[in-house]
RNA sequence: GGGCCUGUAGCUCAAUCGGCAGAGCAGCGGACUUUUAAUCCGAAGGUCGUGGGUUCGAUUCCCACCGGGCCCA
């Protein structure tokens, strides 16, 4: 933090010696004093700062929607013995002369102040109507229900805590602009209602994920997010430097080689939720940072993790939304059914109605690439052409769950030989909806096949394919002390929250997302 | 990277085939002791993303740039 307030200040002074005389030095107030609708709202601040000043604290007693459940029934016009203290921020205010209606927003949700002339006392009734909307206020008194029924608390004592010096969105509207709401998250969490759910519903995604993983004896670990060589899957890393080392280093693109470090170390279950760096373009479905959960398990099988990889995303929807139907962009998706699982490579035969078969000459197969628009590349072989096919004929209408198992081998690098088809790698991805969830594989641990994958991959690289995976030579190390057989798994959190929250875009699960600095 | 769309009051949105830019909400003044987007009356509020160009005149037309969205690669 200083650190960082110390560099930029630093750049400040240097635009300031070099070529920038037309900077203006910020004002003291940000540009409030600037427009009226922020000048009195500063003027009152300015007023409190020089007279009593805000409180440091408030003892709350009761939450919104605590309220609301116990006293939802009672009658209209009732008047409880209960005295509680809330506090919030102001959403609106109805004032009715010589009454107001007031709504706080806590973390819980809303409730009503019955704010009454007679209760409060003319001085403290005044000073409830020069508050603005977006203060946050604390208010204590008796919880009544009003004659329409509206649970309230009828203060006789509030307090001012927290002025907002800028006006709140429209009330019923809210922010409806992508990029301000994006940019502006706090606003957008204030205001819309949604916004707050899909981050609330994203913890308890995240909790229960980390709650089955432990209680299937799995340990979570934290693995090293600067790096210097981006390993573990295939894509374009960010550099970055460091300076007392001298050297390049890079944002991690998977935390998949250093988990099975832990596995050869003797930890058998691990499992890391973690920050991922991929530098490549955003879309709907891609943020150039997003959050990975891999595990692996020593003794399992890819077969074992499907087992586990299914039950987890049910327990997942459960938590999220009740049940495992879901709805999906206005689709209907049931994932208490078993997920389908089937091979890649009878999707691709059936997609293009011709045989994939390895044996088939390479020429035929490139062929059967551009006839399908594909232009393969002079070392692509038949692996990396069937999965090209893939992504190109089958991976988007995939609606139903659907282990997509057995890729080539050509293309999984990590993945561990299929036991009955030497082209073929023991690997799945789970596709729902059109979507990748997730990639799991029977584990890589022969150091010596680790290596001709990764020297087959560095052939890749030399011929222009900058997302080929490098040789680690210190992983291929930790292999030779011996991996037992593993099962690893990746999930894409960010796009499972999506899923489960019925979120189009990932900007939308993410509180803030990767934007281009503000024109 | 390509195509299409978009940026107007604090917020949500109009309009101007080139001639003083408009509404709702919020804010301000007033009325109102049971409201729920309260209601009613009144007066305000704008660098029309930025910079050029065409024009007597540009928010509008043209160009460039900046931000954003959707689709495609």
């Amino acid at each position: 933090m200083a650190d960082a307030r110390g560099s930029a200040h630093h750049l400040r002074i240097e635009q300031h010696m070099s070529d920038a005389p037309e900077i203006e030095e910020p004002s003291p107030d940000g540009g409030l004093a600037d427009h009226p609708l922020t000048a009195q709202r500063l003027a009152k601040h300015e007023a409190t700062l020089s007279g009593e000043g805000y409180p440091y604290r408030f003892d709350r007693s009761d939450y919104a929607s605590e309220l609301h459940e116990r006293y939802e029934d009672l009658e209209p016009g009732t008047e409880t013995t209960h005295r509680g203290a809330v506090a919030g921020r102001l959403m609106a205010v109805r004032k009715m002369g010589k009454l107001m209606f007031a709504v706080l927003q806590d973390t819980t949700g809303r409730i009503q102040l019955f704010v009454d002339k007679r209760t409060l006392g003319d001085e403290a009734f005044d000073l409830f109507a020069d508050l603005d909307i977006g203060d946050w206020v604390g208010g204590s008194g008796v919880i009544i229900t009003t004659k329409k029924g509206e649970v309230s608390v009828r203060i006789d004592d509030f307090t001012l805590l927290a002025r907002a010096l800028r006006p709140l969105p429209d009330k019923w509207h809210g922010l409806q602009d992508v990029e301000a709401r994006s940019r502006r998250r706090y606003v957008d969490l204030m205001v819309n209602d949604k916004a707050r759910e899909v981050a609330l519903v994203r913890a308890k995604i995240v909790s229960e994920l980390r709650r089955q993983f432990e209680a299937r004896g799995y340990v979570e670990v934290e693995t090293p997010v600067l790096l210097n060589q981006a390993t573990g899957g295939l894509a374009s890393p960010f550099r970055t430097h460091h300076n007392a080392l001298e050297q390049d280093m890079y944002l991690r693109i998977a935390t998949e080689l250093y988990l099975k470090r832990l596995v050869v170390g003797g930890m058998e279950r691990v499992f890391e939720i973690g920050r991922i760096f991929r530098n490549e373009g955003v879309d709907s479905t891609h943020n150039p940072e997003f959050t990975m959960l891999e595990s692996y398990e020593a003794f399992a099988d890819y077969r074992d993790i499907m087992v586990m990889l299914e039950e987890m995303i049910r327990a997942c929807a459960l938590i999220a939304v009740g049940t495992t139907e879901i709805t999906y962009q206005g689709r209907t998706l049931d994932l208490a059914q078993p997920f389908r699982r089937v091979r890649m490579v009878d999707l691709v035969a059936e997609a293009t109605g011709e045989s994939v078969d390895f044996d088939r000459p390479i020429d035929e197969m490139r062929d059967l690439a551009r006839r399908h628009g594909i232009e393969p590349d002079a070392i692509w072989g038949h692996g990396k052409i069937i999965d090209q096919l893939f992504e190109a004929l089958v991976a988007d209408n995939l609606w139903e769950p659907t282990y997509v198992l057995d890729h080539p081998k050509e293309v999984s690098p990590l993945a561990r030989q299929h036991r009955n088809d030497p082209n073929l790698a023991e690997r799945y991805e789970l596709f729902i909806a059109g979507a990748e969830y997730a990639n799991a594989f029977s584990e890589l641990n022969d150091p010596l096949d680790q290596r001709r994958r990764f020297e087959q991959q560095a052939l890749a690289r030399a011929a222009g394919d900058d997302e080929a995976h490098p040789v680690d030579e210190d992983f291929i190390l930790a292999l030779e002390y011996g991996l037992p057989p593993t099962g690893g798994l990746g999930i894409g959190v960010d796009r499972l929250v999506m899923l489960l929250t019925d979120q189009h875009h990932i900007r939308e699960v993410i509180l803030f997302p990767t934007l281009r600095p503000e024109g």
